[in-house]
DNA sequence: ATATAGATGTACCGATCTGTTCCCTTTGTC
DNA sequence: GACAAAGGGAACAGATCGGTACATCTATAT
């Protein structure tokens, strides 16, 4: 079962949306970039926002696959877990085809709150505070919410940091800031 | 001396990108809003990108102006004003106007790093920090770049939760998050 | 009053935007 | 081989993009 015209698509408009930003990335370039033509495109998607929100459902599976996994890999223990969070920021920003987070660019974008790719931007937010919280809950903490949300406001804060380019290493800063609110809501580590 | 067309234009042009984005307003949409003409603007601003260095030159002055005093008027020691920050942050959250930081939404739509916006969006981040690490410095820190870069992941990290309108209320998860990495770094409250 | 310099309004340029139309080719299935 | 479904190519709408040409208005200097 290859994948169809379609997944093909949607891979490749997250790509280029990802690298060169929602309006301005025409649907010109697009047909460019995937080679499918502009005829199928409209067959398969209705509108560029349908577009544009097809590939964020497709961001979110893969980067919150890849996260997740990455983290339980790198450390067994929920603990270790949240620690090893910012070990995989900082191996994704040393990627060279970083450009940031793609949702918070979505809803930068697109500001009104009530708009799709807005909302749809926010949930991939909450999907991801969800996972922290029951991995801070697991890890003993007396307040899992208040520790994930401390947590992820360190990783929303090193993404746009290495985004734009100053400060040196914002991922370990933020790793090592992410230790000392560990040992403080959960002791010293073993 | 009453403001030149020159500067009612930059200061329009700051509100509706910061309101619209920059892709997103065209220039019409700034005759329109502005009511300066056209064949003005581009004798003050030879191109579209020169206009939005200006607005960004603005946001840069109006914004750390306003932060600057607004920490110094809520707090005389300079510990208390580092804590000052997110009590500012969190007046700023609830303007009805507010959408997020204009320079990280700059970097988003301008990604190339070596582009004259992005550039400029990453200089008004390095003066925040120089900022903060002096402050940092004179409460008495071991490692003032180090607690000031901290503190800035929280900013920039509840900046963009804040835009996103997930998580409630990021300005005061922030302020706690930070009473702790104060107390760790500078002992405990006086 | 008149000459002159700068600001203004309007119409316009070619390019590009999202989206459509019409027709042709490929591909898989029975 | 017949047929349907999917994909492709290219031209085109109508609107908007950044940017310009040109005639007119206004203010000051003489």
């Amino acid at each position: 079962m290859r994948p169809t015209k379609r997944d093909e698509l949607v891979a490749k408009a997250l790509e280029v949306f990802y690298r060169n930003g929602f309006h301005a990335t025409g649907m010109d370039m697009l047909v460019a970039e995937s080679g499918i033509s502009k005829t199928s495109m409209y067959k398969h998607f209705r509108t560029k926002e349908d577009l544009i929100l097809a590939s964020l459902r497709l961001r979110d599976e893969n980067f919150r696959n890849w996260l997740f996994r990455r983290m339980e890999e790198l450390a067994d223990t929920p603990r270790g877990q949240l620690s090893a969070l910012f070990v995989a920021l900082a191996e994704w920003f040393k990627e060279d085809t970083y450009r940031g987070c793609m949702f918070i660019k979505a809803s930068a974008e697109f500001q009104e709150a009530d708009h799709p790719i807005h909302v749809q931007a926010a949930e991939h937010k909450r999907l991801l505070f969800s996972f922290v919280k029951e991995l801070a809950a697991k890890a003993g903490a007396k307040d899992p919410a208040g520790l994930a949300s401390s947590l992820l406001l360190l990783k929303e804060g090193a993404i746009v940091t290495a985004q734009m380019g100053y400060g040196d290493d914002p991922a370990t800063a933020a790793a090592q800031t992410a230790e000392i609110l560990l040992e403080v809501a959960l002791g010293p580590a073993t």
